[in-house]
DNA sequence: TACCGT
DNA sequence: AACGGT
């Protein structure tokens, strides 16, 4: 799986043959179908991995007395950019079109946990005085998870005229700055400045 | 590893 | 022709 996992992400799932990861990983291919029944669920094992460390990264520190809304965004950021270095956006058009149950499968993880992550810290975040006390986090929440599923799509953002790292950079500085509260914007451009 | 069906 | 599956 984590063979399988590196190589689908990086090169693409229909890219990877089922003999790649045969020979990458070190064993027979009938090892690998007594595991698992077709290529489409070793597909769906993998990614059901990755959400469930993903998932555990984003819950991470959440609780901490010392938690501050604007260390832990741009923290995510710079995770999904490091993510992007080996990420293939070809890959989730795969999903749709070729693995269906594994794009239900990120479908549901984009509904029950991205999004009721990315509205928890905008309740936090108001709580703490970082954001105006006037926004619906629950329109914010989606706009935000929308924008930043369309940086991944290469349609709307081709690779070849945008830089990927600057796109999401910009992308995510213009939501935080229409969110921000005079308090909050201090407090993100000095944070922006040690970093 | 050779092989078959898609 | 290439690849999933036997």
């Amino acid at each position: 799986m984590k063979v399988a996992t590196e190589q689908f992400m990086h090169f693409g799932i229909r890219a990877i043959t089922m003999d790649d990861i045969a020979r990458l990983s070190g064993v027979s291919k009938k090892t690998i179908y007594q595991e698992f029944g077709d290529k489409n669920q070793l597909v769906y094992a993998c990614f059901e991995q990755e959400l469930q460390e993903d998932a555990c990264l984003m819950e991470e520190g959440l609780e901490k007395p010392d938690f501050d809304v604007l260390h832990t965004l741009v923290g995510q950021t710079q995770h999904i950019r490091k993510r992007f270095s080996t990420f293939n956006p070809l890959v989730l058009h795969e999903l749709q079109r070729y693995f269906p149950s594994c794009w239900e499968l990120f479908e549901n993880f984009k509904r029950e946990v991205i999004l009721k992550h990315i509205k928890f810290l905008l309740e936090k975040g108001k709580e703490q005085g970082y954001f105006r006390a006037e926004i619906d986090t629950r329109i914010l929440a989606h706009m935000r998870l929308e924008q930043t599923m369309d940086t991944f799509d290469p349609l709307k953002f081709p690779p070849t005229q945008f830089d990927q790292v600057t796109l999401q950079l910009e992308i995510f500085d213009h939501f935080i700055h229409g969110i921000l509260s005079d308090k909050g914007r201090e407090a993100y451009l000095s944070l922006k400045q040690t970093n």
